[in-house]
DNA sequence: CAAATAGTGTCTCTAAGACAATATCAC
DNA sequence: GTGATATTGTCTTAGAGACACTATTTG
């Protein structure tokens, strides 16, 4: 009878088929858009980041940022590696969506991938100015049910317009999965993959705490409204919102001036 | 230029190293205890499906029953598969929890864990009275946070206890990942497999929908209380509990007799 | 002054917690 | 009758939604 030490040392993984294993990630920032009126303040959307895909399969096609898993990490790691490779900022945030692997999923054979959601906050966007030419960029991003128990998502970048059409395949437990109608152009099962990752951001946000990983340190209330807002398709009342937040933030003692308005006061989360 | 069709059929998948993939299962199941006196509803208890292992490594230490991806399935097929092949039982229900990949997490070799949540109702535990010398146990769990920022995890099987001691390492997003300090014999992992079961079993219990999978067709608002209350590990006021619920639940117009005391109305889930 | 946001106060409504009281059975 | 659960009702409290009103700034 051998023991563990000997049994490892004799032990081979190559019985079973092996899938390869990829992390793909959705990642998301708020873009702030000037307004008309110098009184008015920006306008907010949401966007996602998408690539170009540069080589077969579903070349010139539009996909999220991903790769595959190396020996050396975690799937949560590769998933970080990815972003940072693609937009050179490492997000504060990282959430698991879930594991997408049917058989069938990619046409170059068996690849299963883990998808994440990630959110790349204020103070790093002014870095992440994109190249207009680049493979990368961020589409705007609509996530609405239409009339007929369907979801319609829409991203768009300028004159691009990626529209996807997908139904509600299970959502047990507060999850939910769809299956693809019509991908939109997107590549492979990634419609899918943000329509899920859309609705788990969603849930996420809320509860405050995921709404800071898009602010910067300091910030008004009217700021942090509109990002909620923004992430959940709503709007609230700005008096009950104050109500709301109030537990989680504290003041800061300083103000945004030179608004056209009265001014704002700052605030920064309450550390509980 | 070569078209996708060339590209693919070229195409292969060898150039990166790949991990071997399985789905481990934290199958629940409740069980009731008949209590001393013929007056007193039963007592439950939430237990976890553990088996134990008969090979290397870990062996004779117990795990979570789970195997290997096959290449003609989703990895939620194959989590199925493995409740099934152990309980004999198919899951109404089954909830990612999530993956475990840390490279060094198996000694023998990369292998990557899908995690999932599953719940084995009422209706068909009667099939599942296990063999006393089976590999395969029901154990009673306990979980919760211990007095210095830990959490404890106790199983028990007649006069076998597992005790594993664990810290919260990361809980973003309303997902909990824990850190193994003691892993109590478990196998590999799996006491943080489990940890962060437990966890998201708790998290989906706070809405009802969850519950139902617990329950038979037909139930008594007190079996419907007492399961939450396993479950949450708290209590709740009858009057409160029965006005909570009394959205989701319709009479059947039967009763339950026969008990030494007041007969209850018998329910059932009320569709929407 | 006009336009816009910032900020406060208050009424209402709903859901949950606490708790008292009654109903009904098997033995 | 006793001991248990089943069931109903009521008081209170916390939080969210609606909305009216005031404050403050820049052009």
């Amino acid at each position: 009878m051998a023991t563990e030490k000997e049994f490892l040392s004799e032990y081979r993984l190559s019985d079973y088929e092996r899938p390869s294993v990829t992390a793909d990630v959705a990642a998301f920032m708020i873009r702030s858009e000037e307004n008309s009126s110098y009184r008015r303040n920006p306008e907010n959307k949401l966007s996602l980041l998408l690539i170009k895909r540069g080589g077969h399969p579903f070349k010139g096609m539009w996909a999220l940022p991903g790769g595959f898993l190396q020996s050396d990490e975690t799937v949560e790691e590769c998933a970080l590696r990815e972003i940072k490779e693609e937009t050179d900022v490492l997000p504060v945030s990282i959430m698991p969506v879930g594991v997408f692997s049917r058989p069938d999923r990619d046409p170059r054979g068996w690849i299963i991938s883990s998808v994440y959601v990630s959110i790349i906050g204020d103070e790093s966007v002014k870095q992440v100015a994109m190249d207009d030419a680049s493979d990368a960029q961020w589409f705007n991003v609509s996530f609405e049910k239409d009339g007929g128990g369907g979801y319609h998502l829409e991203l768009s970048y300028e004159d691009i317009v990626l529209n996807a059409v997908l139904t509600e395949e299970s959502s047990g437990f507060g999850r939910t999965f769809f299956s693809i109608k019509d991908s939109g152009s997107l590549a492979f099962d990634h419609a899918a993959m943000i329509a899920s990752a859309i609705t788990a951001l969603r849930r996420a946000a809320e509860s405050y705490d995921t709404i800071f990983d898009f602010l910067p340190e300091e910030f008004t209330l009217s700021a942090f409204q509109k990002v909620q807002e923004t992430i959940l398709n709503t709007s609230f009342q700005p008096a009950n919102f104050r109500r709301m937040v109030s537990r989680y933030v504290e003041e800061t003692g300083s103000f945004v001036r030179g608004q056209g308005h009265r001014p704002a006061k700052l605030y920064r989360r309450k550390k509980q």
